[in-house]
DNA sequence: CTCAGTGTTCAGTG
DNA sequence: TCACTGAACACTGA
């Protein structure tokens, strides 16, 4: 799921199903590597509290309660946020192919029931997500510890430029580094170099002013077309990279043909006839 | 059976 | 101390 455009989707399903309800039930999974905080804890903070609002930086989300600390959660590589479907029917089978359509999810490692019936899940196959709790998760780490969040405070272009230029590792691991911009990763670095029209292994630091600026507005861009379409992916422009990134040996809407390298410690996708 | 993946962290290096 | 790199983590699906 996780990337900025998708938590900020979970954000929206957060709001809307618990925003101004009380939590009614907790129930936990024995998973402590997922909860880094331990059930008993998990319920004593959250049971019979009301949610004010859904907050997001990067790739965490948070509740705030009316009363501390706040649930804080990260989806990891596989992790999601899900609600039934309403008016749907509900599975009680949760085995086999498609866990998210099943109630509660496979893999589920959290879920909250509300006043109103309402009902959440955090469900998470790899176990690579977290469950955490903070009393004042902007200030504390994991989040503290964050770069500017990549949608709503993008820096003004002489202040990007300026973080830019202070990094002399590949222009890809400095997007998918979390303490210069918070929410990207893999995939929305590589659309963002490719619309910007940058090679992914220039060091950050060689770029001009102009493809600094060009590198924000692809970055602004991206970010926000993924997420007005609510990071569906099927409603993402057709010319995006994306949806050819990994046909492998093939070609974008061009006909330029596609590459593949390991760059910042991650497979990276480019075109190298459109990007320099 | 092996490998890579929409991510983060930590040990090791220079 | 700092910036950077690569491996580890855990599990699924190709």
């Amino acid at each position: 799921m996780p990337e900025l455009p998708e938590v900020e989707a979970a954000r929206l399903i957060a709001a809307r199903v618990a925003a101004g309800r009380r939590i009614t039930a907790v129930w936990c999974a024995g998973d402590p590597i997922v909860l880094e905080a331990s059930p008993a804890s998990l319920r004593r903070a959250l049971l019979g509290r009301r949610v004010r609002r859904a907050g997001r930086h990067g790739k965490h989300l948070w509740l705030e309660l009316d009363r501390r600390p706040w649930l804080v959660v990260h989806f990891g590589m596989s992790g999601g946020l899900y609600a039934p479907k309403r008016g749907g029917v509900r599975l009680r089978v949760s085995g086999s192919r498609d866990w998210r359509a099943a109630w509660p999810p496979r893999f589920t490692k959290l879920r909250l029931t509300l006043d109103d019936g309402g009902e959440l899940a955090f469900a998470d196959p790899r176990r690579l997500g977290r469950i955490r709790l903070r009393h004042d998760p902007r200030r504390e780490p994991p989040i503290g510890d964050l770069g500017f969040d990549a949608l709503r405070e993008l820096p003004p272009p002489r202040r990007f430029f300026e973080l830019l230029r202070a990094r002399a590792a590949p222009v890809k691991a400095v997007l998918l580094d979390q303490a210069f911009a918070a929410g990207v990763g893999n995939w929305v670095a590589d659309e963002v170099l490719y619309q910007a029209r940058i090679d992914p292994r220039r060091p950050a630091r060689s770029l001009s002013p102009a493809e600094g600026r060009a590198l924000r507005s692809a970055m602004r861009s991206v970010l926000v077309t993924a997420v007005a379409a609510g990071a569906d992916s099927d409603r993402y422009p057709r010319t995006w990279l994306f949806h050819r990134r990994w046909e492998r040996g093939t070609a974008t809407t061009g006909g330029e043909p596609i590459r593949h390298d390991t760059i910042g410690g991650r497979t990276t996708a480019w075109v190298p006839a459109v990007q320099r």
